[in-house]
DNA sequence: CTTTGTCCTAACAAAATTGTTAAACAGTAT
DNA sequence: ATACTGTTTAACAATTTTGTTAGGACAAAG
């Protein structure tokens, strides 16, 4: 009948603390409020779990994976033209943060909040960054070459991609409130925004 | 001699508790430790401020009334050609920000994890919001009549910025580490970044 | 010199939160 | 049936954190 008991009680313990700590992150998250949430006894939680900040790892682990992900949706098709490569990036990235909208403020809070524990997972991340921007960096510059864009920093564009787009997201609940009606409809927003970010990249490139 | 003997205690609580609320939030932050920093024990706090609660209440406040100055530093100088006016616009804001790198992430925390505790102020908000942005929109047309500058929705534009201008801070410690040389000097790369910006809502805006 | 009010401390109390344990239970293999 | 396994519950324990209180020190005012 309920789909629910379909599910182990660990799948429900995760998702329910995935909610949990995603909203109001690891010190604002209760094991008790997650249990409820889940439908068990916060005895439950220990017995698969054994402690908070073990149970906690397992989403942080989850999470920072999948916005490593989002960050490499940035990087785009490298078959296609390298406009069309750009603006594909920005919509992939875009969508990718849409479908995990909680997502960034919550890496970016853990990391404030504990920089040490990250400083490993950092390391090799520079690593990766600094070769693929290596390799981007070489092709935007003989597209400039040919005359196709305006020579750029691929690096602050990538900031600036991850600006517009994630921002968009983070701070919805602070601006939707007072934006009035450009922001009641929630789907068109997020398409104007999304083509609206487009739009300020690709003029920020345009040669002229 | 020492200095801070001048402060009185409650100064000198308020002054921790504004550290320890701004880094960790109402959730992270401790009683004990906003004591401990303020060089007081924890009874003075209660002392002066009745409740954590109350305390934060001091401080959000002010932070809150902080951040409108903020925003309202977008708006930038009537008196000024268009184009001056939002560079302007652009360029105080950031430093805004820059002097005040923990607020955005601070307000925007609060305001997802107790939204309705700040409705009221949000009604007003969006009124004044609302009016200053119509008055704005009007210039902004007319200077696209006149061929100035590409037509553009104001609230949108504001968005960009606030985007482009509050990522870089909030996002630092996160991109800090991965982004390699790009960010070792943290003034240069300011400087850098706000240049950045300026061009990209420039271009935004440029007739073309 | 006493009174009054503020500031302050140390110890204590209360509440919330996390973590543990012994025993019950359900299913499965022997 | 019996023993064995992993799961579940209810009650309890420990710890952390917030909040209180009774009283002392001290300065200003009468």
């Amino acid at each position: 009948m309920d789909n629910q008991e379909k599910q182990s009680k660990e799948q429900l313990i995760l998702a329910a603390a995935e909610q949990e700590f995603l909203t109001k992150g690891y010190d604002g998250a209760r094991t008790t409020s997650i249990a409820q949430a889940a439908g068990v006894t916060h005895a439950m939680l220990h017995y698969y779990f054994r402690t908070k900040e073990q149970l906690f790892e397992r989403i942080v682990d989850d999470k920072f994976a999948t916005m490593s992900h989002s960050m490499v949706a940035i990087i785009g098709d490298p078959s296609l033209p390298i406009v069309e490569r750009i603006k594909g990036g920005i919509a992939a990235h875009f969508d990718f943060i849409a479908a995990n909208p909680l997502l960034p403020r919550f890496v970016i809070n853990e990391i404030v909040s504990r920089p040490e524990r990250y400083e490993v997972l950092y390391k090799r991340a520079g690593f990766v960054v600094n070769s693929v921007y290596n390799s981007l960096q070489a092709e935007v510059d003989s597209a400039a070459e040919r005359g196709e864009i305006e020579r750029v920093d691929v690096k602050m564009l990538f900031i600036s991609i991850m600006s517009l787009n994630i921002f968009t997201f983070v701070a919805y609940p602070f601006m939707e409130p007072i934006m009035g009606e450009l922001m009641a409809n929630r789907e068109q927003f997020l398409a104007e925004r999304k083509a609206e970010n487009i739009e300020t990249i690709l003029r920020r490139i345009k040669k002229q």
